[in-house]
RNA sequence: GCCGGGGUGGCGGAAUUGGCAGACGCGCUGGACUCAGGAUCCAGUGGGGCAUAAACCCCGUGUGGGUUCGAAUCCCACCCCCGGCACCA
């Protein structure tokens, strides 16, 4: 037996090893072989748990595994230092945000240390430090000077909880992202970055980058690109009104217009009539919250303001609606609307009474046509049945489905069996009404009201009926095929009828262009970034406002504009510090009130990884020349909730920052890898809230009330009262178990639930693995270093074969994209459990077992570096573990062995052969020798061999009768 | 609805990318040690059949079909789950 495992020992020797003998310092100026890799840096609140954990070790073991292969890696830290919960901490109990901040870093730091995770701690930069932010506003500065930054009146999300405003990306469903409280609706000034100039690039760059295809498409759904033409229609009284459509094929049938109630023309073309009721539905539109407009199956409302536009392309005179299914913020505010062809649209023509016609012709080519009981004469069944017309016979009504070219015949001969005063429908193609004696299209406005008025001349009771739509739609045969949105036939549309589907859109665009009445055009869904926060702890906008001069930048050698030190942070930020309100103008220098906003703490961090090249610059937010050999990052990692906010400023600003001349690069993050959090149950009492799992008992009840607790399985946060903290666990097991199990859990980009039965397998397998090692270190310490693998006796021959197979295993994921670790640990344990097997035979050949625990030690180190440096230590092998060479795999260890192939007959494993390594690799003598075995003649007695595969090394496969 | 990713034992998950399905671990079962064990160690563990045992056989990777000597892996259709977006014209 080895000694005990101890880890408390072990990990306090070595914890401060690593940073001291500088293995994590970067050579800044080296950049043959450079390697950035980066950690989403923290926001640092209160004390990490095992979930931040997953984070830090998975980057120190790929850390430790890039030193090992001779990088000169960068992996620096830092902190997302400034953000509410630091100022709401400040508010409530007077403990200024800094203080609080700054005591939480050195608990991350402290932390870290534990877990053995190490940094180049001498680029540790903090975004709250006026050093940081200086630089902060000095990008602020430049986007302004270039026309990225701008102040604007717009409405925005404004979340009462947090008592400032948001960006589009933090309401997230109309909910503020960080409390989940309903935004409000705030038309305010505020300051912006234009984001929207960079959507296309934004959109087109995702495409060559090395990052999850999730994450991608999240990126692209957000940017929402979308396709089409820009066609001016006109008031009656002659305003154009541009509106965006994706379908202008579908544009001879718009029937009406809609504008969004916040539409400026709104209030010029409202008629006098109309105006109180618009004016009601303005304010009404204007009270419903975020979330109350985007709850699903809404019924769509809207007035008619008594105003008219005419269709351009074929001169309909057409209402003008306003409706808040219609966005002020999304292309031009207004749309057509084709109700024929757009669900919406369609949903609300016929709640309101707004005519259909339609102008594609539906997929499929068929059309139907309900011929009502009693309407028609004795001969007509006859008559379908030998024109060869399927229909069905339901209670004396006739359905019948017609295929595209049928329709015409259909029509004559169905008017000769009406019945007088009667009529039918066909709708396919077009649509028309059929009576006896005429048949009418609905083919344009005009037609539409014929026919409705002979219908209604034919059946009283169709008196009530606004539209033709609205009679066929009670008719339920008739349903799915009065709306569809595919492309198809242009019908009805003057000039296009006839263009095919696939061409419509393009030729029409192409038509309109001729004509000037309309564009290509082409928007996104994207906003601009509203970067203003009313609040105190961020970075100030480094802007003045001057009554003579207007608004002013700060110059940039007064940078950076330094936070008020106050006694009591109050809710207004800084707008109650009159000290910092009230200043000189830097041009006139009369007085002056700054802007009294700060920044977006993602400002502060869609630049952090150009400041660690050279953190401490007084001169220059980064070294241009140093960044551009430095990045893009080589591996940046973090969780997938910054998918779209933190990933899409920061591309943003550094595609900004090269076209003002600072990078040479346009993407900041080469390749990104997102992993999963760690979650774990949280229990919910109704009365007493969130109870620490600890606290529960047996039953899951409420150890104050009794009451039965919910469950859920979440990611571990501080307000839900789960998380599991590293200390206790470090404290019982030790460091290297936790980073074991952390990373053996399961593949990292998942979510997993933390276990403690788990963690204890991992304890389990180091106090195995310390025993086994420490029991045969000290006897191999003589043992010679080189051996010839080819003069090993078979058992000999199959530890070293399977070494080089684990040292690929562990290799490979490394090497992989997806770094499971999972994989590459089991690897371990399995070599581990050979190893073990093989000294249990009997003496050991001390050279390969000297070479094996050697190996051993270094594959584990990235993954429990504390007992790897304490084995190495003791092996007597020279310097540390990260100054050697990961362990190489030799590729001919694995033809020392016999190899097991194995025979499938008819598909099925029947046998298996062991067989030397050359001939199980050579088709033809695998081919014989397997055909010559006793066990597999076995199978084949009284069999024909009609085939046989031989797969060299790998199986034969053999078909018999 | 649109887009993306997935469905493998009781659970987390492996499977060198078309070649022995279930590695490794958890859990579970039995045993050992023990006053005790929720600690530790040993053995077993996909389902079923046969059975003293060794051995052997059948079924099995969401469902149905296909390609192939051979499919978890490729193709077609469908079902379900997760994530994102969604009145975006």
């Amino acid at each position: 037996m080895g000694e005990p495992y101890n880890p408390k020992e072990i990990e306090s020797r070595w914890k401060d090893f690593w940073w001291e003998r500088g293995f994590f310092r970067a050579d800044i100026n080296d950049t043959s072989r450079k390697f950035y890799y980066l950690n989403m840096f923290p926001y640092p609140s209160a004390k990490p748990h095992v979930g931040h954990g997953r984070n830090y070790i998975l980057g120190d073991a790929i850390t430790r595994y890039l030193l090992m292969r001779g990088y000169n890696v960068l992996n620096p830290m830092g902190w997302d230092a400034f953000g509410l919960p630091a100022e709401n901490q400040a508010i409530r109990h007077g403990i200024h945000p800094r203080e609080w901040t700054m005591r939480n870093i050195a608990e991350f730091k402290r932390q870290f240390r534990d877990w053995g995770v190490v940094f180049d701690w001498d680029r540790e930069i903090a975004t709250c430090e006026p050093e940081y932010y200086k630089w902060t506003q000095w990008i602020f500065l430049k986007l302004y000077e270039n026309g990225l930054a701008y102040r604007a009146e717009a409405e925005v999300n404004y979340c009462p909880t947090c008592d400032t405003v948001l960006a589009n990306e933090q309401a997230v469903g109309g909910r503020c992202e960080r409390c989940n409280t309903p935004v409000e609706k705030k038309t305010l000034t505020q300051w912006f970055f234009r984001i929207t100039a960079y959507a296309e690039e934004l959109l087109r760059d995702l495409d060559a980058l090395d990052w999850p295809e999730h994450v991608k498409t999240m990126q692209r759904n957000w940017i929402g690109r979308s396709e089409g033409a820009n066609v001016v229609f006109r008031s009656e009284r002659g305003d154009e009104i541009t509106v965006f459509t994706t379908r202008p094929d579908t544009l001879w049938g718009a029937t009406f217009m809609v504008l969004a109630p916040e539409h400026p023309l709104v209030e010029a073309l409202t008629a006098p009539e109309k105006r109180a009721e618009v004016e009601e539905y303005k304010a009404f539109a204007a009270r419903q919250t975020e979330v109350e407009r985007l709850s699903a199956e809404r019924e769509k409302t809207g007035v008619f303001i008594g105003a008219y536009a005419i269709n351009p392309v074929n001169g309909e005179r057409i209402p003008i609606w306003i409706a808040d299914y219609v966005l002020m913020t999304y292309g031009t505010g207004a749309i057509m609307a084709v109700p024929a062809h757009d669900e919406r649209d369609f949903q609300f023509a016929l709640k309101y009474g707004i005519p259909v016609i339609p102008v594609i012709a539906p997929p499929g080519g068929t059309a139907k046509s309900y011929v009502r009981p009693g309407t028609y004469g004795e001969g007509l069944l006859g008559a379908l049945r030998e024109a060869g017309f399927a229909f069905q016979e339901v209670d004396g009504a006739l359905h019948v489905t017609l295929n595209e070219e049928e329709s015409e015949r259909y029509i004559s001969l169905i008017q000769r069996h009406l019945r007088p005063g009667s009529w039918t429908a066909v709708v396919g193609k077009g649509w028309c009404i059929v009576t006896p004696d005429a048949v009418h299209n609905i083919g344009s406005l005009a037609e539409e009201r014929a026919a409705l008025e002979a219908l209604r001349n034919l059946d009283p009771s169709l008196a009530g009926k606004h539209t033709v739509a609205e009679v066929l739609w009670d008719v339920e045969f008739y349903r799915d095929l009065l709306f569809h949105a595919e492309y198809g036939e242009m019908i009805n549309s003057g000039p296009l009828t006839g263009t095919r589907g696939d061409v419509a859109v393009k030729r029409t665009i192409e038509w309109l262009e001729e004509r000037g009445i309309g564009k290509a055009a082409v928007n996104y869904r994207l906003r601009d970034w509203l970067i203003s926060r009313q609040r105190y702890w961020g970075a100030p906008i480094p802007i003045v406002y001057c009554d003579r001069c207007g608004i002013v930048p700060v110059p940039e050698e007064e940078l950076p504009v330094l936070l008020p030190e106050v006694e009591r942070i109050g809710l207004r930020g800084l707008s109650e510090i009159p000290e910092f309100v009230n200043t000189t103008c830097p041009k006139c220098g009369g007085p002056a009130r700054r802007e009294t906003d700060t920044m977006d703490t993602f400002v502060d961090s869609s630049w952090y990884y150009l400041r660690y090249i050279s953190p401490h610059d007084d001169d220059k937010p980064f070294d241009s020349e140093l960044v551009n050999k430095w990045l893009p990052v080589d591996l940046y990692v973090g969780g997938v909730e910054h998918a779209i906010l933190h990933l899409l400023y920061s591309r943003f600003i550094t595609k900004a920052l090269r076209d003002l001349g600072y990078l040479e690069f346009g993407e900041p993050f080469a390749r990104l890898f997102t992993q999963g959090m760690i979650t774990y149950p949280a229990y919910w009492c109704p009365e007493h809230r969130w109870i620490p799992p600890k606290e529960v008992g047996e039953g899951r009840r409420c150890p104050r009330c009794g009451r039965e607790l919910e469950v859920s399985v979440v990611a571990m946060s501080k307000s839900k009262l789960n998380v599991v903290s590293p200390d206790e666990l470090i404290e019982k097991y030790g460091a290297d178990t936790e980073r074991l199990y952390t990373l053996f859990m399961g593949p990292p980009e998942k979510e997993i639930e933390w276990s403690e039965e788990g963690l204890r397998g991992a304890w389990r397998f180091l106090n195995r693995f310390w025993e086994l090692l420490t029991e045969w270190i000290p006897r191999v310490a003589d043992a010679p270093r080189e051996f010839d693998p080819t003069a090993l006796p078979e058992a000999e021959k199959a530890l070293w074969a399977k070494l080089n197979e684990t040292i690929h295993r562990v290799t490979r994921e490394f090497e992989s994209k997806r770094f499971g670790f999972n994989v590459a640990i089991a690897a371990i344990m399995e070599f581990t459990n050979a190893l073990e097997d093989y000294l249990a035979r009997g003496e050991p050949n001390p050279a390969l077992l000297r070479r094996a625990i050697r190996d051993l030690t270094l594959l584990i180190s990235p993954f429990t570096p504390f007992i790897a440096e304490e084995l190495w230590s003791r092996l007597g092998e020279d310097g540390a573990v990260l100054e050697q060479a990961w362990p190489t795999y030799d590729e001919r260890a694995l033809r020392l062995l016999a190899v097991e192939i194995p025979v499938q007959i008819n598909g099925k494993v029947r046998a298996r052969v062991r067989l030397p390594h050359d001939v199980a690799g050579d088709a033809e003598a695998l081919r014989e020798a397997v055909l010559s075995a006793e066990e597999v003649k076995r199978h084949l007695a009284g069999k024909e061999i009609v085939k046989v595969i031989a797969v060299p090394g790998k199986l034969v496969s053999l078909v018999v009768k």
